[in-house]
RNA sequence: GGCGCUAUCGUCUAGGGGUUAGGACGUGAGAUUCUCAAUCUUAAAACCCGGGUUCGAUUCCCGGUAGCGCUACCA
């Protein structure tokens, strides 16, 4: 058996292979990601093939999805797309070829045939393989019932005896009985080549080296193995990638939430964050520390291509958790230099219908930059800088926690007083009403709550001299003017509400 | 069911025949602070179980268990 590996000297040449019966989906996006880093780790060459041979559920419009999907992610291949719809002629050779080495032979049974037989043996004993019975028919009698023009498959046949294996490049030796292994089929009648013959004929014929997937194909390689052999073609190095599992320890699917990369591209994932992390799921560069010893998980591109290699990639399955990407993308955020990131902003509160100019944007970003942890938070913890009016809050929200309606009137009379003369700057701002919190008798603290829910309408904002220079004196003294009136207002009607505020 | 693969804190993982089993996310507490966030300190938290091998196993081997994958004229 020719069972010699390719030349390891060879530059590598490496795909990826998705199937666009949906779109780019995290775990398709990781193989996508290895081989990447793989490719260009290796100054190899990254193929894309769009295995779109199931017709029923394929579409142009998955394509796109997926193309979509690699280019936010900034995967770049460097030839393809080459689609398997195009290259249906190269399959009727391939099967030809392994028809004429006596590997292959043509099948006449119906689906109605194969399903009745697979059901009774459900109910009766076992082996739900395919019987062969077709393999026993001489071949002169079945080239003769082909040249009837009978409709045929054609069917591997695979040996009865022994076993077939491969040396994976991070499970290690995998064997399987070819007992095991049924009698698979290459070539639908239709002339459609099956996803096992179609891999293996253009993995071959793209003269690729390395063959990065997922494990969740452990199972098919033998099938390809034997194919290889019959067709006398050097193998391949397989390296079959763990799966990407949901919170739930299942496969991860829809109703664990998102799970196509574009659907993170809308919650205002960052790329290069959901990169790092997705690279880390199933890899490790191997305890590479920072300066204070830590681990070290924040990796730029360039990085993680001088670091990645096969031998850092983990056997077991991991979940991919939310959390942990939540993290990344903050502290990709907190990195971006102000202008990159106000210019990421910008789409995300348009659409919320914040609009703002540049200007007021490379103000506001520095505010917020380490309070969001996607782009999109933006459009919640920023929208009082724009908003003409404030969304509704409560009065009571208004009183400090260790005071009442008055003080809080009191506060915000001789903020607006102060506000009224003082340079419109943070600073100034600042000083002025620490020294009125002080002629006041109030401490800091209860001194600048009223006002910040005042101008922001919640409790929990942004720096509060910042934000309000942002603002500008005028919507300032507006907002905090309303609050006042609602304060009064509260005191006058509702007395019980001050206890209230005065307890908790 | 059959076959295959896997198994270190809740999660991602480092490590490896003798360690206080390390880091990160998340969680708890504290510091700082105009709130929140960020930052810093700190705490709790793991070698699936059972047999071997060995002076010594979390690490090596076997078995069990569990999880995942495959089991189509889908890919």
């Amino acid at each position: 058996m020719p069972d010699g590996k390719l030349s390891p000297s060879a530059t590598p040449r490496v795909r990826f292979a998705p199937s666009p019966t949906g779109y780019l989906h995290v775990g398709g996006a990781r193989t996508a990601l290895f081989n990447w880093l793989f490719a260009r780790h290796t100054g190899g060459t990254l193929i894309l093939r769009i295995e779109d041979t199931d017709f029923e559920r394929s579409s142009e419009a998955m394509v796109e999805g997926i193309l979509d999907g690699m280019r936010w992610l900034g995967l770049t291949w460097d030839e393809g797309p080459f689609y398997q719809s195009k290259r249906l002629d190269l399959y009727k050779e391939t099967a030809a070829k392994i028809v004429a080495s006596g590997n292959a032979y043509p099948c006449f049974c119906t689906k109605e045939d194969l399903e009745q037989r697979r059901k009774e043996a459900a109910e009766a004993g076992r082996p739900l393989m395919y019987n062969r019975r077709c393999r026993r028919i001489p071949r002169e009698v079945a080239e003769a019932r082909v040249a009837a023009g009978e409709p045929a498959a054609i069917r591997f046949a695979v040996p009865v005896e022994g076993s077939t294996s491969f040396d994976d490049a991070v499970f290690g030796k995998v064997e399987f009985a070819n007992a095991e292994i049924e009698d698979f089929v290459l070539l639908r009648s239709d002339g459609i080549p099956t996803y096992h013959l179609s891999v293996v004929a253009d993995d071959i014929d793209m003269r690729l080296t390395h063959i990065i997937r997922g494990a969740d194909h452990i199972s098919n390689t033998p099938k390809q193995v034997l194919q290889y052999r019959a067709l006398g073609a050097p193998l391949p190095v397989f390296v079959h990638v763990p799966l990407i599992l949901g919170p739930d320890k299942t496969r991860l699917s829809k109703r664990h939430g998102a799970t196509s990369v574009t659907a993170y591209k809308e919650m205002g994932i960052v790329p290069e964050a959901f990169r790092n992390f997705l690279s880390l799921l199933g890899w490790t560069p191997g305890g590479l520390k920072d300066e204070n010893g830590k681990d070290r998980e924040v990796f730029s591109s360039a990085e993680l291509i001088a670091l990645f290699s096969l031998e850092g990639i983990s056997k077991s399955n991991a979940v991919f958790d939310n959390d942990k990407l939540a993290w990344f993308n903050a502290e990709y955020i907190r990195a971006l230099p102000v202008d990159e990131l106000s210019k990421m902003l910008e789409p995300v509160l348009s659409q919320a219908g914040l609009h703002a100019t540049t200007e007021k944007l490379l103000a506001v970003t520095p505010l917020i930059r380490e309070r969001i942890k996607t782009l999109n938070d933006a459009a919640t913890v920023a929208d009082f800088l724009f908003v003409d009016k404030l969304a509704p809050y409560d009065a009571a929200d208004l009183i400090p926690q260790k005071g009442d309606a008055a003080l809080a009137v009191r506060i915000l009379g001789k903020t607006r007083d102060v506000l009224g003369q003082v340079d419109f700057t943070s600073t100034s701002m600042e000083q002025a009403l620490r020294e009125a919190a002080t002629e006041l008798g109030v401490k800091a603290g209860p001194m600048f709550q009223p006002i910040r829910v005042a101008v922001s309408g919640r409790k929990n904002a942004p720096p509060l001299f910042e934000s309000m220079e942002v603002m500008g004196r005028e919507v300032c003294l507006k907002r905090i003017g309303y609050a006042e009136e609602r304060l009064k207002l509260l005191a006058a009607q509702e007395p019980a509400l001050q206890d209230k505020g005065n307890e908790s």
